[in-house]
DNA sequence: CGGCCGGGTTATATCGATATAACCCCAGGT
DNA sequence: ACCTGGGGTTATATCGATATAACCCGGCCG
């Protein structure tokens, strides 16, 4: 491996001169500057990162910690903030936490020992007390709920809204007996929902209540069995076996939603002549199920771009304020819910 | 942060016995072990990985370098590889390519600069010759196609054997007007395919030929626009519009055999009524998409575990002798191909 | 005409860990 | 009794870059 030391001897000059042409910190006279690029160029020379980082006290690294990469939504999400931090001159190392506490611990620890520059994570097991903890003076953003004290930055989707304006597309549709796929029993969430370790999935299935009690005689069962596409469909068939007559299924994410269409073709309840179906997180493969699948598209660039800040913001400035941000969601209404093969935008709101 | 130093004064020894102590290179006292960890713990030491990289030259990240990450495939492949190198005690730094030669190059010389230990390379766009020239002596495995020189370590897929199966499979079930999504067109082909530069879509299109010249009156045409999910439909359509009478497609992925599906239906066609489809991969979506898809499975298991098993061999020794694996491949046959909603295991065979 | 200023350059200390070699001391072999 | 050997420990050099302060020199101000 060449060094500095190698191209300041070939260029003649002190090593400082060397490090001050390529960092470009300091001036250099024109002539020498060149001299020197000269020499890097005819040995090959290239920086040591480790020793720069040892100097400087960054690595130019992020952590990004999700559950596991391969899912619709978090592959697209990993996909865009690796593309949107490469901007930055940031390297995204990925962490998959399983949705596990132990997992997203094993994330903090890994990014501060080894000196990640801040980290993204994406926290279902843990609260926000614990991350703050944990997370000692590690800069971090934290993509999800459970935001208590906001001491931490957050970054968030309309959960409850965007859920409540998915139900009500149903409900105008004609829809009264709805199925939730993902939710917890809806008669146990009330108290969960409200207020503190709410997780995005309760979030969402509060709002379908809250979208649900706007409609009298409108009712809702909900099941749960994990977060994949099997979940999905062994959730429309079990609920589909529990009431036939179901009309309407709101699947907490895209994912789940995506099974269901398999579970229900497996029962032979067809979409949308027999019952309608609506997800959440909008990904790619919702334009090109058959039938193509309506859902709440929660603002993806725009959460990008605000982690994105956020992160570079507090790495900058670890005292800074810290902030909640919320995604705008926009119903993007498709075949599942009677709609036509070509998307249709039907609403657009806030949280 | 608290150093290495501060630990000694504490513990009352010599940084290297706090270096011995928490490396575990050289014999220490249970009594001064004690000590040191004891202060380890009260100071909440830890190492700077930096320094240590400085040192021993190696940083303990990895390079994977895929077109994209949020695609079918690769997003499995990201996630299987990402669980298997922290196994390893190796992190996975994510870069894409966008499957062109400047991104591939990109990632070649960001691992360098970088200093990661290896570099795992999904290549489309440059040539061996290239990646060998590129990386220098960075330890590399390629995963896919065009090794010429056999003097970089290849992971593939029995891309001809497999696309061979899937084609026999669907002329087996009474299929003679063939369509091919994502392959260019087949009269163009022969050259490249048997020869140099040929990549994985090239062969698997290879291998479809190679079935269709055994059975005698079957024929096939080729479209090609693209990788993604829209690509597929978009072929679909246009391959149906051209010949009314198409009564199989066979697709080089599956997530082009997803949006085929998307498109027949666009179109009108049923499957398998109308005609059958089968992909290639054989990714999570396969199974669960509606008609669920038949597809060639080309032992990701068997990839994921050769490919680390090469980095880090060559990561010990860089003059090792390159290998090439060609992984296993199974046929599962489902829906698309008349099958049962349960896969099938048609076939098991090597390239 | 002397002192100050700042562009351009350099020697040296430093980041925090590990490799190396030297050291001490006691057990065991001869 | 002496030498050898090795467990246990330490001081110091080193990895390769950057921060710091000092230096040189020509121009400008007073």
């Amino acid at each position: 491996m060449v060094t500095m030391r190698e191209v300041a001897e070939a260029a003649g000059v002190s090593v400082m001169t060397v490090s001050n042409t390529l960092t470009g910190l300091r001036p250099v006279s024109p002539d020498t500057r060149r001299r020197v690029l000269e020499a890097v160029e005819r040995l090959g020379y290239q920086v040591n990162v480790a020793a720069r980082n040892l100097r400087r006290g960054r690595t130019g690294i992020v952590g990004l910690a999700v559950p596991e990469l391969s899912g619709h939504y978090f592959g697209l999400l990993g996909s865009r903030l690796v593309a949107r931090f490469a901007r930055e001159g940031l390297r995204v190392v990925v962490e998959e936490t399983g949705a596990s506490r132990e997992g997203e611990m094993a994330a903090l620890r890994d990014s501060r020992v080894n000196a990640y520059d801040g980290l993204v994570l994406s926290a279902v097991g843990l609260s926000e007390a614990e991350v703050e903890a944990l997370g000692g003076d590690l800069p971090v953003v934290v993509l999800g709920e459970r935001q208590a004290h906001r001491r931490v930055d957050h970054v968030r989707m309309a959960n409850v809204a965007g859920a409540a304006a998915a139900t009500r597309h149903l409900l105008e549709r004609g829809c009264r007996r709805l199925g939730v796929v993902g939710a917890p029993p809806l008669d146990a969430l009330g108290a969960a929902a409200d207020g503190e370790g709410a997780q995005a999935f309760d979030l969402r299935a509060h709002g379908v209540l809250t979208a649900l009690r706007e409609v009298p005689g409108a009712s809702a069962v909900a099941a749960s069995r994990g977060t994949d596409l099997a979940a999905g469909a062994a959730c429309a068939r079990e609920l589909l076996a529990a009431d036939r007559r179901l009309d309407g299924l709101v699947c907490v994410t895209d994912t789940l939603a995506l099974g269901a269409l398999r579970g229900l073709a497996d029962a032979g309840a067809r979409v949308p002549d027999d019952l309608l179906v609506i997800g959440f997180d909008d990904v790619d493969d919702a334009r090109f199920s058959v039938p193509s699948l309506s859902s709440i598209a929660p603002g993806h660039e725009e959460m990008v771009e605000e982690t994105v800040r956020l992160l570079l913001r507090r790495i900058d400035d670890r005292a800074a304020e810290p902030e909640v941000f919320t995604g705008p969601f926009t119903l993007v209404a498709r075949e599942s819910t009677g709609g036509r093969t070509r998307p249709l935008q039907v609403l657009r709101g806030q949280a």
